[in-house]
RNA sequence: GCGCCCGUAGCUCAAUGGAUAGAGCAACCGGUUUCUACCCGGUCGGUUGGGGGUUCGAGUCCCUCCGGGCGCGCCA
């Protein structure tokens, strides 16, 4: 029994209570089911008797009393006591609760998958670095971070695009091209360039491949050179996010934007709602009606368009595409965005709080032997997604990224990421799928068709299946509570204690028979539980993005 | 100055308003006659930064103070 069915079984029993008079109703559509910190407590917990005393007008523990009078009625479950103030400890039969095994095997990797957040849908957009240079750490967490959200996010039913804003438009863009332009004609790069050593590998790789280039006339050259660094640039950053398992539906250009008039439609639109006005020779949007701090310019003076400008047309795209949401994932360097990303969707005739969300990611930093990890080899002084990569894998650096909740720093120690430890997180739950795997896989030595036998759930008995079984039971809600707060870093922390269950159950119970030992059907039952964990750690660690080895 | 985020065990961090605040590491003690010991069990460790409030119930929500990080351009 999974703790939905077991929601559903006490809100029957709360249904028939009100039907015969004992409690007033209206009985509450979603009943809450815990899972108590201690076992002395019980399988489940439910507290709707605390909830529902006081419009009853009748004491907690009498509610209580009622419920678990009906629940311990019902089939699948041991038993049903009232304890403390009014909750209501549930205790689960074998049975019911080891046919759990069998019912995940079959799901397979639709298993944790729900329709929490069916029919919406949400655009994710993250990283957006500048083209103008390597992808680097404070980037990186959102590769990984956005990337698992967006897997969590398309589990719970949603329907996702991950998107990557190409800042190709603008100051920055021309500076990264007179950069290398100058390292390429063997002049010092200017003093607002870019200085990373990467600046001289495009330059050189350009001009091998088109020496011509330096015979262009001044502005085309350096035109020419802009332009080969971005493709090239992107080629590297795409290359590199390839390599971390980071793909991306959209990739949006800035200049696209310009190109197809999204600018003036998104101008229309607000000059609609009434929020642009003009003032001192510039056109602003008045976002202050929505919170911010200071109104916002559109079109300066100069009639230049602000990136302002851009992000807003941005925003007003991605409605007209058809996103409900438009998510947001940015580094604390842009936490003053928030406010006026709010208001562009508002200003836009949006709501606010339901058509925007902003992510606010805190710093990364990398520490080994106790020092700040500072410098790249190529990039120069920030350490770049490539870096992290050579330094720990692309699991360690996936797995420690997702695995902490973004608006707290993170300080990654790679001296610990690199040991195979249990200092080690994503070793621990990757050696667990790889002990599974090795007794499926001595199983089938074994010549133990388990598949086929089918088993007796009630032979889960155990305290460590039991547990085991209650752990993969909460995978369901690890995922929908990843998904709807937004909080992936839950996947990992759930697959940890996973893992400590297997090995706990693993420690005690003995799986496949001894020497001469026959097939018993405990054998046969512990294998599909085997079965069953092996398919929620391969769930799991793919919604992160990190693999599930056989071997280690 | 204003705004946002953070403050939990010696360290790194969990905990969707629920019961006695949990893991891992570090320290100490134990465990494998055959499935992966990269494992498991135990001991030690807390005024959840301070104070006040809301609630049947607060680490969680509100107020205030303290401490830390970041942001506040007709820049991009």
């Amino acid at each position: 029994m999974t703790p939905d069915a077991l929601a559903r079984a006490v809100r029957d029993v709360l249904v028939a209570l009100v039907a015969d008079g004992h409690l007033p109703g209206p009985v509450p559509d979603d009943v809450v089911i815990e899972r108590p910190r201690s076992k002395e407590h019980g399988d489940y917990a439910t507290p709707v008797a605390l909830t529902l005393a006081k419009s009853a007008g009748v004491p907690p523990r009498s509610v209580a009393e009622l419920i678990a009078g009906g629940l311990a009625a019902q089939p699948g479950i041991a038993s049903a006591e009232v304890a403390g103030p009014g909750f209501v400890n549930i205790r689960l039969a074998a049975d019911a609760q080891g046919a759990l095994a069998g019912q995940i095997v079959e799901s397979g990797i639709a298993y944790g998958e729900n329709d929490a957040l069916a029919g919406v849908r949400v655009n994710v957009e993250f990283i957006s670095a500048n083209p103008t240079g390597p992808i680097h750490l404070g980037h990186a967490r959102w590769a990984a971070v956005g990337d698992a959200i967006a897997r969590v996010l398309a589990a719970a039913g949603a329907d996702v695009a991950r998107e990557f804003y190409i800042n190709d438009r603008g100051v920055q863009m021309d500076r990264f091209g007179a950069s290398v332009t100058a390292v390429a004609q063997g002049r010092p790069v200017p003093e607002d360039g870019y200085h990373g050593a990467y600046i001289a590998d495009l330059a050189a790789a350009i001009v091998a491949a088109e020496p011509q280039i330096l015979d262009l006339p001044d502005d085309d050259q350096r035109r020419a050179f802009r332009e080969a660094a971005y493709v090239r640039q992107m080629d590297q950053q795409k290359a590199v996010l390839d390599l971390f398992r980071t793909h991306f539906d959209v990739w949006y250009s800035e200049r696209t934007l310009h190109d197809t008039g999204a600018v003036e439609r998104a101008l229309d639109r607000l000059r609609a709602q009434g929020h642009v006005f003009e003032a001192d020779g510039a056109t602003w949007l008045r976002t202050t009606d929505f919170g911010d701090d200071k109104d916002r310019v559109l079109i300066k003076a100069d009639g230049e368009l602000t990136y302002f400008a851009s992000d807003t047309a941005y925003y007003v795209d991605k409605r007209i595409r058809g996103f409900d949401v438009a998510l947001y994932l940015l580094g604390a360097d842009h936490h003053g965005y928030v406010s006026r990303l709010r208001a562009i969707a508002a200003c836009a005739g949006d709501d606010m709080d339901r058509n925007v969300e902003v992510l606010i990611g805190q710093l990364v930093t990398m520490m080994r032997g106790g020092e700040e990890f500072r410098m790249s080899k190529r990039a120069g002084m920030m350490v770049t997604l490539e870096d992290l990569i050579e330094e720990v894998g692309v699991d360690a650096a996936r797995y420690s990224l997702i695995r902490y909740p973004v608006d707290s720093p993170l300080s990654l120690d790679l001296d610990l990421l690199t040991q195979r430890t249990n200092d080690n997180p994503v070793f621990y739950v990757q050696y667990a799928h790889a002990r599974i795997a090795s007794v499926l896989r001595n199983a089938g030595e074994l010549g133990i068709d388990w598949r086929s036998r089918g088993y007796d759930p009630a032979l889960l008995d155990h305290e460590r299946e039991g547990d085991l079984l209650l752990a993969l039971a909460d995978y369901p809600a690890a995922v929908t509570a990843a998904a709807e707060l937004r909080e992936p870093h839950r996947i990992p922390r759930y697959l940890e204690s996973l893992a400590t269950a297997y090995h706990r159950f693993y420690d005690s119970c003995r799986v496949l028979p001894r020497g001469d030992e026959p097939v018993e059907p405990r054998h046969v039952a512990r294998l599909w539980l085997c079965a069953a964990t092996l398919q929620v750690l391969a769930n799991g660690l793919g919604l992160c993005g990190v693999s599930a080895p056989d071997r280690m």
